[in-house]
DNA sequence: TTTT
DNA sequence: TTTT
């Protein structure tokens, strides 16, 4: 198809600790129970509502299935970026079922921490370390491409900019 | 929740023609079966690879759904921006089934065509009129509050901006 | 244009209280200094690296600059969706400069306080209350539309849905 | 900054064929001109109304680049994903200007051609190939992770899915 | 079921 | 400067 965008953003809170599996080779796959709500005032009674919807997230990548596996607590607010997907899958009475989930794979995939004390049912207990401080997005691809020349301001280019 | 933001954006083609349904009140809502697709090149084989995610789309706004109605074909390409949202229901043979969907209903959701002339499937009779015009996205907000005064850079506002 | 999108999010903190002007009537317009950070690890050096990119965030929707005025403090961190748009001006000098700006102003444009309990140079002195509660976006736009039953599930609605 | 999202997101039409500068060692840069545009009835005298806001895209993402210089021409319809980024420079005069780009640069970028078939000013020769098909976006990080096997639901993996 |  |  020429040009589609497949793109979901969410801000929410964990319902619980992530869930690790393991592929067969040892590469983590995080499961996220992610909370959005949205609060209205009824218009007829003036009542306050409040509508909670989950997400099911789901981070192949191993970089950041690693960071949500050693930073991610229940009650995390977290900023995800990732794609929908729709899986299909025969429950065990035999019965066909679908499941669409968020699932964070390759380019354009985004999981930021946005307390960066720890959610409120856990802390963390270090400062993340390695490729992901906790300063800044965690993302699926570097920050500066590390091969083939790939981008990055670099001090020789800022001349190169005239404009 | 103090802060959720629960939102999908897609650009795809329209798989079928919008399917109206009605209220009891005669309003309409729109569903829309809107694909995305991704490529990549197999890094063993080196061959071609494409897949298919479709999205269930339902239009609850009142004029994102007429627009849907009138000017929408089976191959149309749009922009849709929406929060998604998992129903459950049973089918007719007992069975809970959940349904997750790309809600526009309310605030920040819009509903973009991306090509003028038509979808593949169809073409524009006329030109849209009203409120939304062929120009422009469609949205579930005016884009100049109609009340209170609420936005437009009025151009006597303009003189109260001194920085 | 048939068809075009123009939409900023950020999410970052504060780098002072919000800036409240006046329209002539009245109405409120926040300006934010809202900042965004990335960091890295230099490839050559190795040491850590930071950039932070400061955006100049205006406010004219009447709600969203109450709640700016009302709620948000030097610190506090945010989610801003917006337009952006450039300003041409003139100094004092007489000096032609552009501003380019995220603009939150009619249909698709939000504010959310990502922290509950206020940002890091100020508390909030009490729970939000009207229509912007503490929990939820705050939008530009009703999150059930008042007028034209433009949407919402109302619970007669959820009878007419039977799929 | 615990977390923070700097993205802009536009879907619009180049007002010109892009420009492309090189890098001392003869890598792209791309500048696009984008124009975006919205369009309203004036409540007041019911005339149709229409502002276009010009937005300038710099690609330093190597791919990205090379595929603007191939593939996009004036008139062309794009969705781009970058980073709201503002720099200082001095004119000849010495006036100290800033100017605001949307940058494409690393990680979450993306530029997806949205009209298959060229845009109004000119006619793509032959199809892309590569990396870049003429179907599906053109991202900074490949669509399935080179290395490290960091993605793609492998058939082994489907396995390890019981949900 | 679309699109390329 | 685009597009409708």
């Amino acid at each position: 198809m020429a040009g589609s965008v497949n793109k979901v953003i969410l801000v929410g809170n964990l319902g619980k600790d992530p869930e690790i599996r393991r592929t067969q080779d040892g590469r983590p796959i995080a499961n996220l129970s992610v909370a959005t709500s949205e609060t209205w005032r009824d218009k007829a009674t003036g009542e306050r509502k409040e509508k909670t919807e989950w997400h099911r997230v789901v981070i192949f990548n191993e970089g950041l299935a690693k960071v949500a596996e050693q930073y991610l607590k229940k009650g995390a607010k977290v900023y995800v970026e990732g794609a929908l997907q729709t899986r299909k899958w025969t429950d065990q009475s035999g019965v066909e079922k679908y499941s669409t989930e968020v699932v964070l794979q390759g380019f354009n995939s985004t999981l930021t921490m946005l307390d960066g004390r720890g959610g409120g049912g856990g802390s963390f207990g270090e400062e993340p370390g390695g490729d992901f401080g906790s300063s800044g997005p965690v993302s699926s691809a570097p920050r500066r491409p590390v091969a083939a020349g790939g981008g990055g301001r670099n001090s020789d280019m800022d001349d190169d900019i005239p404009f």
